[in-house]
DNA sequence: CGAATTTAGTACGAACACGTATCATAATGT
DNA sequence: ACATTATGATACGTGTTCGTACTAAATTCG
């Protein structure tokens, strides 16, 4: 009840603490960071996130909708980054070997030496973001962000298929 | 060595506890969520924040920067939305009283009706997504977003200075 | 086997994110 | 007062997000 009616204090001084307004801040605020330190490499973040997924999983053949669900994201936007990705040499579309709709994304030679470069740049981010939490926090935080990811994603299933 | 071959549990099994990837998949999750219901409304995530904040602030003249930095995003992306608002009629584009380059933002009748609309959405989606944590556990992890979300935008607004 | 359904990938379009450049106005410094 | 600098808003271009629609291939089922 009455949670925040329309007393002129209730945005002002009450510490903003509701979760859809500090989820946004900190995705928007970890993006941009790591846009503007990629820039040099001529690297997004998403194709960052891309090259991560190739080379981690090199062994196994991973198509463009493999990748969508690994990236919380979708067959379009994949396609759409592939498209720009394979035009620098960075990644090749090559045919799947057991299905012929399908094709199967391969890291190269280019992508892996940028891929390289802006792990460097991630490990330092993601180390400095999570030196604002103390050890024992920290691992309090990524347990509890492990469930709400996982209930944020069930959520956006749930009204898909409703 | 050899840590996934192809041994199929690799990442199947393992739970995924890298902040950078669980803040992805809670923000896509999120939003996409969001965004599929407010589609009866015709109404944007995006939109919906900024008409939330101009609803908030409607005693204070909100300009378009302000806009930007409560969103956590810039001035040419609240212009962009803005425009598509100010012609559905949603918000109003006022002169500034003190400042002949700036402009007020101004919520219409039309948007506080949405608003209403959403912000029910919003709280069931907000309720829903804080279930998945106990009373204690949700205590905690507000704070704990609260000082990751200030890492991100600190190390945002570092790396713009640099 | 052959028809219905599902899945993989893409084209296309609208919305959003954001860098750079531009113009007008404000604030500052000497 | 006047030149410098900073700020508010926007135009424009590129990249990302995602809905709808379409084709081709795989799968399911009668």
């Amino acid at each position: 009840m009455n949670r925040s009616s329309h007393s002129p204090e209730s945005q002002a001084t009450r510490p903003q603490k509701r979760f859809p307004l500090l989820l946004r801040s900190a995705w928007f605020g970890l993006n941009q960071s790591f846009r503007i330190y990629l820039k040099p490499f001529g690297l997004t973040p998403d194709q960052f996130t891309v090259l991560r997924w190739l080379y981690e999983k090199k062994g196994e053949c991973i198509r463009p909708s493999d990748l969508a669900k690994l990236m919380s994201s979708d067959n379009n936007t994949i396609t759409s980054i592939i498209n720009r990705m394979e035009t620098n040499g960075w990644v090749k579309r090559s045919p799947h070997i057991h299905d012929q709709r399908a094709k199967q994304l391969v890291i190269q030679e280019a992508g892996e030496a940028l891929y390289f470069k802006g792990q460097a740049v991630a490990h330092t981010l993601e180390d400095e973001i999570m030196n604002s939490l103390s050890e024992a926090e920290r691992l309090m935080y990524l347990e509890f962000m492990h469930k709400v990811s996982r209930a944020c994603l069930d959520s956006r299933d749930a009204s898909r298929t409703a």
